[in-house]
DNA sequence: GTCTATATGGAGATAGAC
DNA sequence: GTCTATCTCCATATAGAC
C-alpha cells in the first residue's frame, strides 16, 4: 500500500512537471510549434514516456480546462453581503482572474489556437453554450438586489456586464500588466455604475431603450 | 510576345486559384492544419507545381497582407466634405471592411495563428507600430474640424475611435453577419457622437478628465 | 514556364522490451 | 513508468519531363 502510494506520488510528480513545461513551451512559442519531443526533452523523460502521461498534446490542453473549472459558490455569498454593484463587478471579475492566473501567460496561445474551426479543444465549438451559460449565470445574480439597480436596462444587463467582463480579460492577457489592469477595472467599474444611474433620468430612457433593442436584435 | 502573354496569363490564372483555395481552407480548417498538398489537389496541381507559385505556406498569407494595403487618400478626401463625427467613422470603418471583405473569412483564422510568439507573420511583432500607426493617423485626420469637436476627450479621442474600430472589426469577423455588424456600426456611432457631446457639459467635465487620464495612464 | 516524380528530415503517435 | 524502435504523414526541396 506504502509502496504504491510512493509511486503514485512519484507518476503524479512528473505528470506535473510535464504539464508545467509544456505550457511554459507554449506560452513561449506558441501551441502548434511546441513538439511533444520538445516538452520530453525539456522536462527530462523520453518521448514515448511523455506519452505515458498525457496521451496526446491536446489532452494537456485539456488538464488545464479541468483545472481553472470554477466553484461560483463564494462569489454568490459575497453577493449577500454586498449590494454595491461596482463592488460585485470588481469581486467577480478578480475571481475570474485569479482563477486563471496560474495560467495566464498560456491564456491568450492556446484561445487562439482553439478556435481554429473544428478544433475540438474550442470552448467556443460545442462545449460553448454549456460554459458561457455558466458565466452569464454568476451575472445574473450580480444583478438581482444590486445597488444601482437595473434600470431600464434590466433585461440584457447581465449580457453587457458579460462582455464587459470579456473586454477586461482581453486586456489582462494581452497587456499582460497585473497593475493596469487593477486599474482598468476599479475606475471603469464605478464608471459603469454611474452610467447605469444616468440611464434611469427620464430625458435618457429612449437612449436606454435604444441600447436593450439593439442587443437584443444582435443576440438573435 | 502573345504567346508569353498568354503563358503568363495562364500562370497568372493558376496562381490565383491556388491562392483562393488555400484561403478557402485555412478559414475551413485553420491555418496550421491545412497542408499544401491538400491545397494543392484541391486547386487541381501537383504538390511540386504549387511550390512554384508559393515558395512556401507562409507566402501565401504574405500575398494576403500585400492585398490588403490600404491608400487612405479616398478617406481623406471624404472627410473634406462631410463634417458630422458619426458619418465619418461610419465611412471610415466601413473603408476598411471593404478592404478585409474578399478575404473576411480567413481573417480570425490568420489573425489568431500570427500572434503566435516569434511568428514572422504577426503583424502584432515588429511591423505593429508602424501599421498602428497608419490606422491612428486616420482617426486623428477624422478629428480635426469634426462635429461634435473632441471637447475635453481631444487628447485621446482617436485613440478610443480607433480601440472602437478594432471592437467592431471582431465582432464583424466573429459574427459573420453583415447586417448586424452594419446596424452595430450605425447605432453605436451616433450613440459615441452623442456621448461626445455629452461630455462637455460642464457636470460632466470631471468624467472626462478622468477618462483621459485613465487612457494616458493605461498607454504608458 | 509549368508540371510530375521523388527524396529528405521532422512531426505526432504507438508497440513492446525492460 | 520509462525506454527504444518504428509507423505514418507532413513541409520542403529538387531533378528532369514536357
Amino acid at each position: 500500500m506504502t509502496g504504491s502510494r510512493k509511486i503514485q506520488g512519484r507518476s503524479q510528480e512528473t505528470r506535473e512537471r510535464l504539464f508545467a513545461t509544456a505550457l511554459e513551451l507554449f506560452s513561449r512559442k506558441g501551441f502548434e510549434k511546441t513538439t511533444m519531443r520538445e516538452i520530453a526533452q525539456e522536462a527530462g523523460l523520453a518521448l514515448g514516456a511523455s506519452y505515458y502521461h498525457f496521451k496526446s498534446k491536446e489532452e494537456i490542453v485539456l488538464e488545464l480546462y479541468r483545472r481553472t473549472q470554477s466553484d461560483d459558490s463564494k462569489i454568490l455569498i459575497f453577493f449577500q453581503q454586498e449590494k454595491k454593484l461596482s463592488e460585485r463587478l470588481q469581486f467577480l471579475i478578480r475571481y475570474r482572474m485569479d482563477q486563471f492566473r496560474p495560467y495566464r501567460k498560456s491564456l491568450w496561445v492556446l484561445a487562439s489556437a482553439a478556435v481554429s474551426p473544428g478544433n475540438p479543444l474550442s470552448p467556443f465549438s460545442q462545449d460553448s453554450r454549456e460554459i458561457r451559460e455558466l458565466a452569464l449565470e454568476a451575472f445574473r445574480a450580480l444583478i438581482k438586489d444590486a445597488d444601482p439597480a437595473a434600470g431600464p436596462l434590466a433585461e440584457e444587463l447581465h449580457y453587457l456586464l458579460w462582455l464587459y467582463q470579456l473586454g477586461i480579460l482581453l486586456f489582462w492577457v494581452l497587456v499582460e500588466d497585473e497593475k493596469k489592469t487593477q486599474l482598468l477595472l476599479s475606475q471603469t467599474s464605478s464608471m459603469i455604475a454611474l452610467l447605469i444611474k444616468a440611464l434611469k433620468l427620464p430625458p435618457l430612457r429612449p437612449l436606454a431603450r435604444r441600447i436593450v433593442t439593439l442587443v437584443q436584435t444582435l443576440r438573435d
